[in-house]
Parts: C-alpha cells; sequence; structure tokens
DNA sequence: CAATATTGGAGAGTGGTACTCTCCAAAAGT
DNA sequence: ACTTTTGGAGAGTACCACTCTCCAATATTG
C-alpha cells in the first residue's frame, strides 16, 4: 500500500506519518522507484502501536522511540523486555532520599519480589515517597501494604493473561498492558475513591 | 515573609514565583506599599502543593488551576471535592464507543459502585478499553474484575487513612493522595509486574 | 500525449506549555 | 547617598509534536 492508504488505515495524516519515518520512529517502506514506497501490515501494526502509546498512555514520543527499541530488540527475551521497556517507560531524571530508597527496598523483600536490581522502578517509587512526605503526607506503611498488595494481584493477573504468541506479539502486547492498564486502573480507583468517598461522608445527591 | 524567602522556603525561582501569580494559581501577597508584598505560611503551603501535582503528579498548569479552584470552594463538603477534583483531575476531550461505556456502567453496578452519574471518569475508563481494542488487544472480563477488585481495596484504604481535621488539609490531603498516588500505585505494578514476569518466563539473571 | 495527482524528502513554520529574562521606577535597608 | 529588593508587565526562550510548503520525479487518467 502507499502513504495515502496507510493513512486512511490507520486515521494518522500523511505529514505526521512522514514526521515519524523521518524521526525513526517507523522504518521506511520498500522504496519502489525514486518517488515512491511500499508499506505493509507491519507499517500499520506499528503505525497502531504508537498511537496508543502516546494519546492513551501518555508517552512523548522520546520514550516511545526508547521503547520501540527494545520491542525490536530480538536478542532479548518476553522478560528480560520487561524489566528494560519499565527503564524506557519512565523519565530519567530520577533522585529519592536514602531513607525512601531503604523503604523501597524493604518492601520488596518484604514481598520477595523479584525485581531487577538496577531497576529504575525503585528510584521512581522513593522519589513519589518523598514527593508525599515533601508535602508532609506521610504515607502510612499500611496503606503502603495495601498499596503493595493490590499490585502484586494485579501484576499476577496480568502477566497470567498475556497471550501466549510469537515474540513480537507477547513483547507487543507486555508493553500495552503495561502502558495502556495504567490509566485503565488508576481510573477505575478513582470510581473506587468517589464510592468510598460516599460510604464514609454520605453526600446527598448521589443519583449511583 | 518577602518573595525572596518564600522562595527559598520552597526552592522555587522568584520569577517562576511571579509567574504563578501572574497565572492566578497564587493569591497575591498582603500588599504593604506600592512595591512589596508580604507572604505567609499559606503561600508555602499552596506553593508546594503546586509543585507537587505539577512535578510529582504530572499535572499541567491548567489542570492544577481547575483542582485548586475546587480545593478554594468553601462551600464543597470533602466527598464533593473528590468528584469536582476528579473532573479537575482528567482530560476534557474524552469519547468513548457505547459497547464500552455500557460495560463500565455494568462493572460500577456490579460492585455497588456509588458514583456520580456524571463522572468523567465513566468515559475516561471506557476511552482506555477503546484504546486498548483498537490495537487488537482485549481486556478480560476477569482480568477487568482483578484491577476492579484491587481497585476497590485500595481506594478503601486511602479514604479510611484521610486523616480528619479542618475542610482545608483534608481537601489538600484528598488531592494529594489521588494525585501523587497514582504515581505510587504504578510504580508498584511494574516492580510486581518484574517479579511476576520473572516467577514465569523465569530469567538467569536476576540477583534479587 | 497532455493534464492532473501523488510521492519522498527536507526545511521552515506553528501552536502550546512553562517558564525565564529584562526592564523599570518605587521603596527599603545600610 | 548608595546599593538592593520588589512588584509588575512584556518579551524572549526552549522544547515538543506536529503541520505546512516546496520540489522534482513519477503515476494515473482522459
Amino acid at each position: 500500500m502507499w502513504i495515502a492508504e496507510l493513512s486512511r488505515r490507520t486515521d494518522v495524516p500523511v505529514p505526521t506519518i512522514k514526521y515519524y519515518l523521518r524521526e525513526g520512529l517507523l522504518a521506511p517502506g520498500e522504496a519502489v522507484g525514486a518517488t515512491r514506497s511500499r508499506y505493509d501490515e507491519s507499517h500499520v501494526r506499528r503505525l497502531r502501536l504508537i498511537r496508543a502509546l502516546v494519546e492513551s498512555g501518555g508517552l512523548s514520543l522520546a520514550r516511545v522511540r526508547s521503547v520501540l527499541a527494545e520491542v525490536d530488540e530480538e536478542s532479548r527475551d518476553v522478560h528480560e523486555v520487561l524489566g528494560a521497556a519499565h527503564g524506557a517507560l519512565i523519565p530519567d531524571d530520577l533522585t529519592a532520599t536514602v531513607e525512601s530508597r531503604l523503604r523501597v527496598d524493604e518492601l520488596i523483600a518484604e514481598h520477595g519480589w523479584l525485581v531487577f536490581a538496577e531497576s529504575t522502578d525503585r528510584i521512581l517509587l522513593a522519589g513519589a515517597l518523598d514527593a508525599l512526605e515533601k508535602v508532609g503526607y506521610h504515607l502510612d506503611d499500611d496503606l503502603l501494604q495495601v498499596y503493595a498488595k493490590a499490585a502484586a494481584e494485579i501484576a499476577d493477573a496480568e502477566v497470567a493473561h498475556l497471550p501466549s504468541g510469537d515474540r513480537q506479539s507477547m513483547v507487543e502486547a507486555t508493553v500495552l498492558v503495561t502502558a495502556l492498564g495504567g490509566p485503565v486502573l488508576l481510573a477505575l480507583r478513582r470510581l473506587a475513591q468517589q464510592s468510598a468517598s460516599a460510604k464514609r461522608y454520605g453526600s446527598s445527591h448521589l443519583p449511583g
């Protein structure tokens, strides 16, 4: 298919596709003569993945680029991609106090989690705890435990539900679940918060 | 205190404070003469809240402005603020298919959640489910149930842990927990995912 | 065969966000 | 008298994610 059809199939404007090509987010099509290239299903797929990560996952193009690099790194197995993709999914200017880092390490040990030692998620989590402390809100240990337990249940279910198939599909599914499952989970949590708050501080105007 | 001290206390540069004043995110100080104003603890507090929402919560200034407007709306009780703040916390260009909306409504009904009928979270969630469908990944019903159950447990614990105090503190705590608890939860989930994946697809290089 | 449309490629331009800088005269501190 | 700080406002900057413009080289259509 030509670029116009690729655009139609994915609802991505031609100039944007050209931009992604220039930025190396999308592999060039097969050159046919000097002024046209043929694209295929893999381009449709990749373009949809990019848009999903950007629009729904809220990732920057730079982050998408890193994630795609991991997805395409054939030498990595599914599990390794998870760690690498996590690294690519999150910001890179991380700092955290020693206290929070220790708290995170303890939590991980306590739950018997097997985590890449150099995982940036450790520091990200410690930084998030610090941010709460900084505004004078300490996250209680038992609340943190509730979070951790819930996170473990969710993660187990997510990993168990990953479709088995060729490496490429599994890796894509992994990235998608991680990136797009986040918004789903947060939206559900907010709905549940409304409900919990309604039950506790009961309000008159709740048409259910 | 003068603006310089406010800057020192909060680690926010003076020009940025001036910018926030201009943008109406921060109330003006008490004018003392034509060329200086006095700031107090409430400004320190507010500035820290803004930075926490922006830096850790990842909110845009526009979103922060909406949230603060709800925080300052004295006529709203704690529960109402939650709904209103949720509305302010999330984007406003929401769309979702009828199918997903119905699925969300059913889920809410099934769990007996009391949710503002006009809650934007409903549509946000439906849209997130649509996004997954669009890339060919259907979120299984049992996985969605796991999410919902976990979300309910988390939300209950969060609401139960809200410190009781004056309205202002409770509202601020509510906003903070919602906005900053998200990153904490997502980071924990990623750590748990790594662990779940390690246990399932066992890899040789996991130094714990 | 002529007229029209499409393509790849590359550079320039746009719109939005969040600052950051510059300047000023008034006032305060020393 | 002199230096410093302030409020206020406008201009400038940096980054991001496009989006537009232009071109010559094809393809397609009548």
